[in-house]
Order: C-alpha cells, then sequence, then structure tokens
DNA sequence: CTGTTAGCGCTTTCAT
DNA sequence: ATGAAAGCGCTAACAG
C-alpha cells in the first residue's frame, strides 16, 4: 500500500496537482463541486498530504513545540491544558518534548528543535544550563516563550509568577498566626523561584522584625526522601529552636512533611503548621487539607501561548521581549493554625 | 536573520552541496580536513538544516511520536523512560503527543501523525473509539505498537500485562486471608483492562466455592470523587453484607479509598483490607502502606519500543502482528491483613 | 574523495 | 475555475 501522493489524486479526479492543492488549502477559487469529487476522491483512498512537503513548500511545520522537565508533576496537566485551549482553535498542533536523562536535555530534543521541526517553543526548564541554550537559540531567531521560569537570569519571554510575593504571602500568614520560629525546605537553589520564594520569606520575617534563622533553611531537591530526612532533622532541632511552622517550597513536598510529621506523633496545626506551593488538586484533599499558595498554572500557560502565537504571526515586534508576572494567592486551609503557646 | 542552506554552507566553505550532505550524513566518505572545514563553517553560521526538507528528501521523518491519555498518571514516568531509553540510541527521536480535549484525540493529532510526521507510533489508549481509528490507519500503513493496552478487540500490535491473572491474585490473596465479601471498585467498564481484571476477580472468587455478589462491584472512573461516594456507599451496607476487603482498579483510587475509610473511622487493614493496581512509587510510601498488583511499566515501554523500532527496520514482517504479555507480580504490604473474626 | 543531476510531495505565482 | 512550471532544502545515485 504505496503512499499516495498529491499527484495520483490529481490523476484519479482528473485534474492537476493545482487543483487539488488549492483543495487542500481550502481555497475559495475552487468549484463547489469539484472540490466534493475531490474530496470524495481523497476519502476513498485515504489519502493524506505528506506531513514532510506541505512544511517544504510552505515553510513551516505548523508545530509548537513544548519542552517540560517530566511528566509527573501534577501542574503539568494544567499547563498543558491552558497550552491546549489557547492553541486547539490556531491552524498549529502541540508536540511535547520531554527526556528522561538530563544530557539529551539539551542536545538530541533542541537538535530537532531548532531545525525548524517547531515554528515555535514553549518551555518549561527551571534549570540555568537549558535557560543559556535557548537564550543563544532565541538569538538566533527562535520563537520561544518560557513558562513558569521567571527571575531567571536571561531577558526571554516569558510568563511566570510573582514568587518572591508568594513566599511573602505565606511567611506572613505564618507570623500573623503568632509564628516565631519559621523553616523553609527549599527546593534546588540553583533555581530562581526558590531563590525569589526564600527572599520572601525573609523579608516577611524582617518586616516582623525576626532575624531569619540560617539553620531553618535547609535545601533539598525533589527526592522524596530528603524531604523526609530533612523534616525529621528540623524536629529534633532542641525545644527553643525547632520550628513551629514549615513551608515547603511544593506541595508534594509538603504531603512528604505532613506525613513523616504524622509518623513522628506531631500533630498539625496544633503543634506545627505546614503552608505549601502551588496548590495542586491534592493540596485541598490530604489531611489536614493543605494551606498554600496558589500557582494559576493554566492561565500562566494561556498567557505564555498567547505571546507565542502573537510573535508567530506578528515577527516584527522586534521590541522588548514580553514579560508577564501573573500573581498568587494564598489558600488558607486545615494545615496552619497559631503557634503553640508553650513555643 | 534568514536561515542558511546548504547551498549557503557550500558556497561558504568553497564545496558542492553534495559533499556538505555527505557531511551532514556522517559518510565516511568525505576527506576529515574537509569534514572539518565544513563542521567548523557551519558552526560559525549557526546552521542547522531543515527538518522539512530532509524528512522530505529521506522520505522519513525519524521521529517516533507517542499518544498518551493524559499527563499526570503516575506511572507516564515509567513508560516514558522505558521508551527513552530504548530509543535514544537510534536515529529517532520521540515526540509526545497529548490533548486534553477528547474531540482532539480522534481529529488533528493523528491528522498529523498520519500524515508522515512520525514513522512509528506508540500509544496507550483505552478507548475503544481511539483503537479503532488506530486499526485503520495500522491498516493502512501505520507501524503502531499498543503499549498497556490488551485484551482490546483488535489485533495490532501491542504489549501489556495479564490483567485477568493480576485480578486473580489479587483477589486469591484477599481470599486466602480470609475474607469473604469482596468489593471491586472497577474502573470505566468500556476499558478492557477493567474487564479483564474483574474477571479475574470472579474466577478466583468461584474457585473458592464464593459467588460474586453484583452489589459488590461497583463501577467508577477516574474522578476521584466519585470513588469516594461509591466507597461511602459501600460502607454504609447491612452488617452482613459489607465487604471486608476492597480491590480497587488503580492505586491512585486505592488512595481515595484509604483516605475515604480512615475518614470513617474504619482501620485498615484490621476491619476492611485494601489492596489497589498498579504499585506506582507512592504505593508504598501511604499509610498504611499499599497492597497492589504491580505492572512493569518501563519494562512494557521498553519491549513496545522494541517491537516498533524492529517494525520499523524491518517493514517485511507482515505476518503475525506481535502481542506481547507480560506478568503482574503481587507486592503484599500493610493494607491487606486477615479478615475480620465477626465478618 | 567530490561534483552533477534528479527528484522527494507540495505550494504558489502566473497564465489561460 | 483550472493548469503549467518553478521552486522549498535536502538526499542519493552516478560520474569523475
Amino acid at each position: 500500500m504505496a503512499k499516495l501522493t498529491i499527484r495520483d489524486i490529481a490523476r484519479l479526479s482528473g485534474l492537476s496537482k493545482s487543483t487539488v492543492s488549492l483543495v487542500l488549502n481550502n481555497s475559495p477559487k475552487v468549484d463547489p463541486e469539484t472540490r466534493r469529487r475531490v474530496l470524495a476522491v481523497m476519502r476513498r483512498n485515504n489519502y493524506v498530504p505528506s506531513f514532510a512537503a506541505t512544511a517544504l513548500a510552505k515553510g513551516n511545520t505548523g508545530l509548537i513545540g513544548m519542552i517540560v522537565p517530566g511528566l509527573t508533576w501534577r501542574f503539568m496537566a494544567d499547563i498543558n491544558y491552558g497550552v491546549a485551549k489557547v492553541v486547539e482553535d490556531t491552524k498549529y498542533e502541540i508536540v511535547l518534548f520531554t527526556s528522561t536523562n538530563e544530557r539529551d536535555y539539551g542536545g538530541a530534543i533542541d537538535r530537532v528543535l531548532s531545525s525548524g521541526l517547531c515554528a515555535g517553543l514553549l518551555v518549561v526548564a527551571h534549570d540555568q544550563r537549558q535557560l543559556e541554550r535557548l537564550v543563544d537559540l532565541h538569538r538566533s531567531g527562535l520563537v520561544v516563550v518560557l513558562i513558569d521560569t521567571l527571575g531567571a537570569e536571561s531577558d526571554l519571554p516569558a510568563v511566570g509568577v510573582d514568587n518572591h510575593t508568594g513566599g511573602l504571602l505565606a511567611a506572613r500568614h505564618l507570623i500573623e498566626l503568632g509564628h516565631r520560629r519559621i523553616a523553609s525546605m527549599l527546593g534546588p537553589l540553583n533555581h530562581a523561584y526558590v531563590q525569589e520564594r526564600l527572599r520572601g520569606v525573609r523579608d516577611a520575617l524582617r518586616e516582623a522584625g525576626l532575624a531569619p534563622d540560617p539553620a531553618l533553611e535547609v535545601e533539598t531537591d525533589f527526592d522524596e526522601a530528603l524531604v523526609r530526612s530533612r523534616t525529621r532533622e528540623l524536629l529534633e532541632l532542641p525545644p527553643g529552636r525547632r520550628p513551629t511552622a514549615l513551608f515547603a517550597y511544593h506541595d508534594s513536598a509538603a504531603f512528604a512533611v505532613l506525613d513523616e510529621l504524622a509518623q513522628a506523633g506531631v500533630r498539625v496545626p496544633q503543634e506545627v503548621s505546614v503552608v505549601g506551593f502551588d496548590d495542586i488538586d491534592a493540596a485541598a484533599h490530604v489531611r489536614p487539607a493543605l494551606t498554600t499558595v496558589r500557582q494559576p498554572f493554566a492561565r500562566m500557560s494561556e498567557r505564555a501561548a498567547d505571546i507565542l502565537l502573537a510573535t508567530l504571526d506578528h515577527p516584527d515586534s522586534d521590541g522588548t521581549p514580553q514579560r508577564l508576572v501573573l500573581p498568587t494567592e494564598l489558600v488558607v486551609r486545615d494545615s496552619t493554625g497559631p503557634a503553640p503557646a508553650d513555643a
């Protein structure tokens, strides 16, 4: 079953390639009856135009690439949803690139991407090295918009949230509840958003006349086990230094903290309060329901897609790169409460 | 910054297009020194070959598509990992297609796919309609391998697990623990694997001389709230009919069940035992740790990729479509225990 | 080892 | 409203 070409369809319907092409592209210049006939022939023969040939002739693949660091992050679904919603009523399609191993990320993938496979790129990347690579590509003409990657040292177009205020809100909430020893369970410090949130926490502390305690700023990564062991270490601090509240850089990390606390018999929020970040769906369902800082993932990615599409259709806007900062919002649930009186 | 073509590179390095092309394709026939020079010119000018042109000329895009129903399923990471591992040392790249809205799934996406964007397709799809579409495409030449989609009424190449035995193992385990009233919290019945697992449970029941009780076979979907309310309904059954064990079609559903049970003050496993399916990482971390049927996701997808690649490199094997069934394995943890004596 | 010459399947003026 | 012809950027024989 050799693949049919436009020529075959032309022959089969007694027309020329050009006319068939016009049909393919919904040209109004073709006779309705003719169009119907051609379409019928196509259907009957299961014809589909060659992607490569179309892309080559048009000089555009009509594909928008999306690069994400991993698939399991809960909010990927929201991000994906936002993008899909915007892109689905355009002529573009989305292809998603992921990679399980780090070395690929910088190599094979953007080889494909930079080769013009995709007209534009939406990227979720927190790694500084990846961003640098993107800056290069951007400079040489790649249309790219970052999602949720603000504050990094690049001036790529991006939409993200105000992480500083996010950290600030979380810490203020805790301070208002009377907490004085607030621990931060941080993500990798080489991620800009982690730094920003920490800065927010510290600012809130200073605002209240409290000095940030380095011992309460612990760095972790995406390994849950590490989060758990750090949590235990925090609990083992002497009574006067032990935190009464814990701000986790990530809801998933907060879940691990919550669980570890439960294991240790520490009651939340009576003895220790916990705040997360992201507000993924599960946050409302764990026990106790998690107080957390909400990121508007779907809206973020929608806006990013908007910017990308606008740039694609309007390549002349070589002015200032677009950067959009969306607000975060504190969602208070059951995992935070007044600081214990005896603390 | 107009995009450079192979012709520019040829001119810039004083050679012909063909030689440059040979360099591009790592031909050993080109003089090492010449190659070096050409490569330097390319680097210096930031040249990247056009994807579309290459694909058209080669008659192959070098892309393997992967279609998945959603991104949040925990095991997607494993599946992705398995595929990446196999594909990364071939000339192919992986692109992932997802869709948030159902109608897309059958339309735009496979338009892209069938148009030769991808040389082959790896698909995770449980929906019967989607499968039918794939059968069509397969018949007209698309190379496709299904992952985790066995038992569906198609003879597409596929690798999956023995869901019947999975259900059987889970139920037998429960029966051996003395349980007599075993409820099945099923997924959508139009998914073949759901049927298979249920068949396994029933067979185990019959084996033990027990009659499957329709009231204990409840259908749910991927909505967690539904799982929760069904769980409550089960708990409200009169003492003599209330299940002492619950088999959930999915670890995530099992988590919801566990949580709902905890809410209701029902102790697991003392009063009710719970078994899941999949063995996603979280299964070992919830409290109580979940007894579950493990699916070897990474291995599944590896084998699927193997089959796909073999078919791609060996299009003549028009014989019997490959179908591979991998075994499941019962992982006993803390959520199952002896049936309560008074039951 | 390098150059010549045809295409790959489709779009796109420009005629008719 | 339809057709002819010239590419899009690259590869792949085949010569040399």
